[in-house]
DNA sequence: TTCTTTTTTTCGAGGCTCGAAAAAAAGGGC
DNA sequence: GCCCTTTTTTTCGAGCCTCGAAAAAAAGAA
């Protein structure tokens, strides 16, 4: 049973819209506060009032533009960058990218690392993430403020409490519970999430109008993921982060997949299915860990020049992701797709044939007129999302909250 | 931007707690529903009071069970049966049924008849609803109160809003909107929904407890329709009802089905399919309308006697629904499945197939453990999914808002 | 310098929920 | 039959919160 709203629920809630306004419209004034949220301009101006008390928000030069008008000039109020910070980590086969964000959302240190992830030893991993963090607060703690969130961005399948990387490709561990260990080394509370569900949240914050409550976001490498925003709200599994789009079936008992399964979209539209095919290799060969750029370009190459293995190698995995796209619009409605990744770079032979499977479809009806877009480099979207994902949990878990307890920081993650 | 939350807003909502508690709890005491809501007893008492003096709840005998304790009686609340009135209309191949509900959920009044759909045009199909609601209301219009709803379920796709039906098995025509057309002739708010959709809300209704937050409800007839409870909510797509698990695609290019597309579940698992492998017609075969009872009830028996085609057309519906469940799981995380319909009369020879198709797709790890359940009777179930919904409707947008302005009576439903 | 315009703050009113205490309505014991 | 105990329900005042109206503040325009 949802709980009654008691009384100072009220003011939460409201302190949690200020803040969300703020945050979505950069550098707002206290009217046009009163506009976003819809209170009161008295309601506004003592919440702003609490809130700049408390450090969380700021009051910034007069906005630059329409300085120039008659009346008391706006006051711009904007997220006090120093009322907090978080980290972001993004785990890549082979690669750790670390970044310091200040509470306004500005990157603050970052760097990018070689990690052998696909032989490091779960404990290593840790060690190694812990490590580069603790190189970063070194380096910019200073310029922004306490480290209070970190946010962990994996390929492969999470748990839905963001506690435990469940399985992934580019470790052979599986169930390997980064947040218990992160939180015990930084004493914050730590999120571990798909990484495709991240380049969906930095998509709806880098353009919110562009891509709107509904799209679909496709990350084409060696393997395929999946982000999924639906009704406005990121979709996630119910036990896990799911939205394994590139283990839906598309073709029973069909290619061997990476994840030991049969006739996964991704064993025919993953790199190592398409070079597997294009090379002559037999699909149920196991597949090969990774496929450099390099190699994918020198395919897409030969299949653009002549109709030969590589071709039809690309035919098939634009086919897979085409009628998988299909099923998943019969579930959840058509909608906008956003391809990204190294896989984007070989599109002009996926799209036409994603665009004839999509039409064979019962989801496909408006597949000539769907939208598709592209976006070749995911790592700086993942890092945005992470970053959003761990300023706006801080938004409500604690800046909305006012006063508070000392013992509610460093806890799990709600 | 979400809305501020206004004052006012908090005893509406409030008010709304409280009547949803008392629609799950059925005869709660005041005190009760202080435990069920989280809101203090004085509160309880005072949002009581003017539910009671509005007419929306009633004080019932003493509940008759622990009659027998020290102190203060409880004094048991219940709905006002005469608060309102809804009406259901299931429309399917061939048949109408309609029935009279009033405010506490009874069934005041019933009705089924046959009606020629495929052949019927939309004006026919309206007006015979129409008629048919007339009818009833002239025979248990007295033992309810006033009609306030009407909840239309069918087969196929509804649009999101519930205004209209935009494709369905049951008539050659689309797009028929049966909201306006009946919120016309009865001038009361309409909804146009998915059968399938109602299937699943009833079976929240009926054991929240057994039937968690997130259960899928497939329905196996001659098509193959879906209702998705995911995480405690009915999952919907973003234009349409969706959750079309019948279209997604099994086999690429494959079997002809009945939406007209090839490869979809159903072209493997719908009656026609089963009936269409068995008899040894070729899979590009258009689907017949409807296969009887009693046929699928024999190709069941052939198929339980002898290894012979039959068998196979099963094995194939069997399969076709396991990988699409694979899929589905894939996407969502698995879940429990309820089975619903005249298909399930062989589900003892479908349910191996498809837990050996399960146990190969990724979302199936836990294929052997999964709950499955079957009802073979889908009427009962969709009557109350719509009667449910349409008062929960009622609960939230009439009586939650007490002092109800009469203009704001007979509009579109939200 | 004064007027106009626009933003922001202040102030009292009205509502809502809550806790504590009182009232109500039984059963239990002598 | 009367009084005590127990439990439920109502009453009452306190404390917040939001709101609208009015006042104050801070500019440009005349």
């Amino acid at each position: 049973m949802t709980a009654g709203i008691r009384h100072d629920d009220l003011r939460k809630r409201n302190r949690a819209l200020v803040i969300r306004a703020v945050r979505r419209a950069g550098q707002p004034s206290r009217t046009e506060l009163a506009g976003l949220t819809g209170l009161s301009h008295s309601t506004i101006s003592a919440i702003a009032a609490d809130l700049i008390a408390e450090g969380t928000l700021a009051e910034t030069k007069p906005a630059d533009a329409a300085a120039s008008r008659r009346g008391r000039p706006q006051v711009a109020l904007a997220l006090n960058p120093r009322a907090g910070a978080v980290a972001t980590v993004v785990l890549s086969l082979g690669r750790l990218s670390v970044a310091l964000v200040d509470y306004a959302g500005t990157v603050v240190a970052e760097q990018s690392e070689r990690l052998p992830t696909l032989t490091a030893e779960p404990g290593a991993l840790v060690a190694r993430v812990t490590a580069a963090l603790r190189g970063l607060l070194a380096r910019g703690g200073g310029d922004a403020g306490r480290l209070m969130r970190i946010c962990l961005a994996v390929q492969g399948i999470t748990d839905s409490a963001g506690r435990t990387l469940l399985w992934s490709p580019i470790t052979p561990h599986s169930d390997i519970a980064f947040a218990p260990a992160l939180e015990k080394a930084f004493a914050v509370p730590v999120a571990v999430v798909n990484d495709c569900n991240m380049i969906a949240t930095a998509l709806t914050w880098r353009a919110p109008q562009r891509h709107g409550d509904d799209f679909v976001a496709v990350l084409l490498s060696n393997g395929i993921g999946m982000g999924l925003m639906h009704k406005g709200a990121l979709f996630s599994g119910t036990r896990s982060s799911a939205g394994e789009f590139g283990h839906m079936i598309h073709r029973p008992h069909g290619a061997l997949c990476r994840c030991g399964r049969r006739g996964c979209i991704e064993a025919y539209a993953g790199n190592y299915a398409i070079w597997r095919k294009a090379e002559g290799h037999d699909e149920q060969q196991r597949p090969v860990a990774d496929i450099d750029a390099g190699a994918m370009a020198a395919l897409a190459a030969r299949a653009r020049a002549a109709d030969g293995p590589e071709r039809t190698a690309f035919r098939a995995a634009g086919e897979a992701i085409g009628f998988g796209l299909g099923s998943l619009f019969a579930v959840f409605d058509p909608a906008p797709v956003v391809f990204v990744g190294q896989g984007t770079a070989a599109f002009d032979l996926l799209e036409p044939v994603i665009r004839e499977a999509l039409g064979r479809t019962a989801g496909g009806q408006a597949a000539g007129a769907l939208a598709f877009e592209t976006e070749a480099n995911e790592l700086p979207l993942i890092r945005h999302g992470c970053a959003m994902t761990a300023l706006t949990q801080l938004d409500r878990a604690v800046f909305a909250l006012g006063a508070e307890p000392a013992a509610a920081r460093g806890r799990a993650v709600a």
